[in-house]
DNA sequence: TAAATTTTGTGACTCTTGGTCATTATTTTA
DNA sequence: TAAAATAATGACCAAGAGTCACAAAATTTA
């Protein structure tokens, strides 16, 4: 009998009602000043149920997260669709990112909180692995265009895919966050302009990828 | 009289007091866990005490950051001491940051802390402003080692200080994060040695910036 | 279809904790 | 030493995350 599928369908649909609550009420006001209650009223169910599908507000926002790490993907994927060299690829990725940062800064705002926390007391959360698995298929995408520009040979030979995926990542993530978070407060101490600094600053990664043999 | 100067000396001995108990509390079982209650019975003193010294628990945890960033400006300073090229010294900065998150680790923490906040709210705060403050001097340590290469020619002549400054600081403290938070996780899920990967990704920088001329 | 059983939902309640304030203690001034 | 100013206290409050005994709804059984 189908019932139990279709109990599975509407559980993973109030999973998403809630989620699409959530990221309203979070997105509009900050994870601090979201509060639960509220979430449920905009969700129409009492909190009691949020926590019969959510272990704690902290899942909720890791779902919401997970959620970003899905979108970034398939953001990801379509930037190395084209054909073109593993080197170009890389950077459409690095363009792809900021894009993605530019379009959902709220999800953006979700990763950096995620990666800022440490999860190992809380790894065995079904949501943390999601999360996990999810960074890591985005990773692979990253590591597999290295791969490509260093077989096409537009990237240098010497180059270990794994590792400069993990330094790019890093460092992307690192000037995309600075610019995005401390942007307005240094661009008008100091008639900074910003704009063009994240494609600017991927020119440093050119001439440490290029194979110019 | 010196009464009024001895008040304050005191005052500013009652702030350290509390910012060693604070800083003994959270370091140990990290910001969300530690209670002011816990803070105050450490410190010997009621909790109404610490909100005579501290608007909040926010503001205990800023001036904590404060602290970390007066002592890497102190290791920063050292690391431009030496009579070597601009682009040295740029390295050099690059070294000591990473030292500094490996020696003081929770203050490390408490800066990326203060990197993800928004502190537009709260911008007046003397301690944020403080934070502001001694984060540029920071800042205008690298800015200066920049130029200063760009002056010996070790340096490319079309790099712009402040502008690069700002894309290494974020790029460094965006890997050295990924390392450390991350970095055990991603050591054991894929045999990953991460050991030397962050001054493995410095000669990243080493030819955006190097003057082949 | 009606009763029994299982699943889902509820909201009043508890408990923790950041922050306050009327009161008390101490120090300085007159 | 009395009055005034300053510093410290801890009982108290409000807010919000998370719980649970109970209720409603859906499903199964008879």
């Amino acid at each position: 009998m189908g019932i139990a599928e279709r109990r599975e369908r509407e559980r993973i649909q109030r999973q998403q009602d809630i989620l699409n609550a959530a990221e309203k009420i979070i997105f509009s006001k900050g994870l601090d000043q979201a509060t639960m209650d509220e979430v449920a009223e905009e969700a129409e169910l009492s909190k009691g149920t949020l926590y019969l599908y959510f272990k704690s507000k902290e899942e909720v926002y890791l779902a919401i997260t997970h959620r970003g790490l899905i979108i970034l993907e398939s953001i990801f994927r379509k930037a190395v669709g084209d054909q073109v060299s593993g080197l170009e690829k890389v950077f459409r990725l690095g363009m792809a990112f900021y894009h993605f940062s530019q379009e959902y800064p709220n999800y953006f705002n979700a990763l950096s909180y995620y990666e800022l926390k440490n999860t190992e007391e809380i790894e065995n959360w079904e949501t943390v692995q999601a999360c996990s698995c999810t960074g890591q298929q985005v990773l692979d995408i990253l590591i597999q265009a290295i791969a490509e520009g260093v077989k096409d040979q537009s990237i240098r030979p010497e180059i270990d895919p794994p590792r400069m995926a993990l330094v790019l990542w890093g460092m992307t993530a690192g000037i995309i966050q600075l610019v995005i978070q401390k942007g307005e407060h240094l661009s008008e101490a100091h008639a900074f302009n910003l704009n063009g600094l994240v494609e600017e600053s991927f020119q440093v990664f050119r001439c440490a990828l290029e194979n110019k043999g």
